[in-house]
DNA sequence: GCGTTTGATGTAAACGTTTTCATGGATCGT
DNA sequence: ACGATCCATGAAAACGTTTACATCAAACGC
């Protein structure tokens, strides 16, 4: 029904329609047991015929709700974003929740601007892909008080927020005997800057993964940020020194993208002169040449499972923060290969 | 200050520590010259006091809008969302507004599902990058009376809905065109599926382009889907023809990523013994080797001009519908040379 | 000085729901 | 047959705003 110009129909319509109070459209909509069958025939009839919807704002307002999520990002470009809000947003829409994105670019400006969505009581709770809780500049925000918040991505070190990310030791450990079981002795770790925690726990998983075989035990840490620039620009570092591992276990793919491409600019072969293992498995990891062989972030999984503990403790105030970690396989291409051809 | 176990502040809070009716705050707020000097200055005090902020639902609610513009993707994974999604952003944080996401994954029941935040009033307008109205199935659903809508992407026919773009038809023939220079008289097109308007634009801008050289004028289009299976695909089966061309015009990005590895597979080199163009330019084409010579789309422009026409429409109903078409850049990297070498 | 304009403020309606409480009829147990 | 219980429904309050309208004092023109 519903003609052209007209306004939407709201409930009164459809009660004056069926013959009934407001009150018995709502029960008749949300508690239908509670309502007598012929009259709630008569509701649905009337509400069929009006094309009526029930307004979410008035519904919002009056349950103190929105039933809607804010999902704070650094950066919607990362290569891992649109994977864990593919995850995030399937979630969340199951449970009949929206989710509102904010781009914050790594400015405090643009991330202070989104938190009106919370204050202003737009949305119920928070997703950070930032890894850091939002800083309050103004004495006004409270930090007191907040929403269900859950960390994604990187974490966050606040027992207040829970998180759900990879198990970055674990696999970091499996990449690493990976690299081990294939013969290597030699084993570099390119990191991803100082700022990034991951950086530090994945570093951990390699150390853990080098202390099973006593001689290949040597921390041999390059720092880079996460780029593939500062991929290659590690690669151009340890050839100045000309100490060399055989291989390179890179913070993530980028990283390993800027180690391979460097060490092919210098004539040598991946996988056939030097090993080059990554993390992420961004999607471009297969298409590269040679395929990457990495550590595969669960990305949807990782999305699904941050918004169910969010909607969760959103239904159940009382309920713990968690931390949730998810295993991360590893994805065997290429890049890596035996030590046999050159040994040194 | 806000208590920790404390409700939020209303206005009437506000009203009552300043000692004016809640009108008066509202209006100190909202239209600040209505209001005399020293009562504001009070309103201010009272507000920094108690830490207020207006609630958006009963502001929305009373306005009869929800400053908040629904984005519909059938693929948040795909390469050229990220973009888009970054200009639709920010063009909308810039002016006050939300955006909330919905990935239909193609399927028409989620599409209908995220439509009920149209219906019920959470959202004001609507962007889709799915190249397709989204049909209502059901009668109640009416697709008269719709809000004001822009696709961008992928084109919508339909007089109703804006539409923000590359220019594809021109792009292509410049692609086109660059070949021809470098000496190619045998230039494929490998479409991106029969299901995709974009596909046919390109392939026109493509024959306009071969038009300009009489000798190359051979409408050569050989069907691809836009996956870069669907590029190696294609290759192969110019192989079993025997009948080459020495250039590829590709669809998009991933097909030239299939072509050019199908025929790295068959031992043969690109750009030396092939040249692949591609197009979209999306984040990997400058890491892939050879780098992807390609049409950059202007993704992040291309958001937020969607999202400024939008929001423009949404200020003022009885704006017309435009369709506003953005110049794509050749990007020339190193998948295309010159015919030099075999020339046949 | 007296109507009239002006300016600042308060009162109350409206936005569209959900839900508590009251009401009245039917059903029950005895 | 009568009080108690139950069930379906309606009236009205509440959610937190904005804004049309009323009010009243001060300033104004003459």
């Amino acid at each position: 029904m519903s003609e052209p110009g007209e306004r939407p129909a709201t409930i009164e319509d459809v009660a004056k329609l069926a013959g009934v109070s407001i009150a018995t459209v709502s029960r008749a909509l949300r508690s239908p047991e509670k309502v007598a069958e012929s009259t709630r025939k008569k509701v649905t009839a009337a509400i069929a015929r009006t094309g009526y919807t029930a307004n979410a704002m008035a519904q919002n307002l009056r349950m103190q709700r929105s039933q809607m999520v804010l999902v704070l990002a650094s950066s919607i470009a990362d290569p891992n974003f649109a994977g864990i809000l593919t995850g995030l947003e399937k979630a969340a829409n199951d449970r009949g929740y929206g989710v509102l994105i904010g781009n914050t670019e790594g400015t405090s400006g643009l991330e202070q601007n989104y938190l009106r969505f919370l204050s202003t009581g737009m949305a119920d709770g928070l997703v950070l892909l930032t890894g850091h809780i939002p800083v309050a500049g103004q004495p006004q925000t409270p930090l007191t008080n907040l929403p269900p918040i859950v960390a994604t991505e990187r974490p966050v070190s606040n027992p207040e927020i829970s998180y759900v990310g990879v198990d970055d030791v674990a696999a970091s450990k499996v990449a690493t005997e990976y690299l081990i079981s294939l013969g290597h002795r030699r084993i570099t770790y390119i990191s991803g800057g100082p700022a990034d925690i991951r950086s530090d726990l994945r570093h951990s998983g390699y150390l853990q993964g080098l202390r099973e075989s006593p001689e290949a035990l040597r921390d041999w840490r390059v720092e880079g940020d996460g780029s593939s620039e500062s991929g290659r620009a590690a690669v151009e570092r340890l050839f100045i020194k000309d100490d060399l591992p055989t291989a390179f276990f890179c913070f993530n793919d980028n990283t390993a993208i800027g180690v391979i491409s460097a060490l092919q600019l210098r004539g040598y072969r991946v996988p056939e002169d030097f090993s080059v293992l990554g993390f992420d498995d961004i999607p471009f990891a297969n298409n590269f040449t040679p395929g990457l062989t990495t550590i595969r972030q669960p990305r949807q999984h990782i999305g699904e499972k941050a918004m169910t503990i969010l909607l969760d403790r959103l239904a159940n105030r009382s309920l713990e923060t968690r931390t949730h970690l998810l295993h991360g396989d590893l994805i065997v291409r290429e890049s890596c290969g035996g030590i046999s051809r050159k040994l040194k």
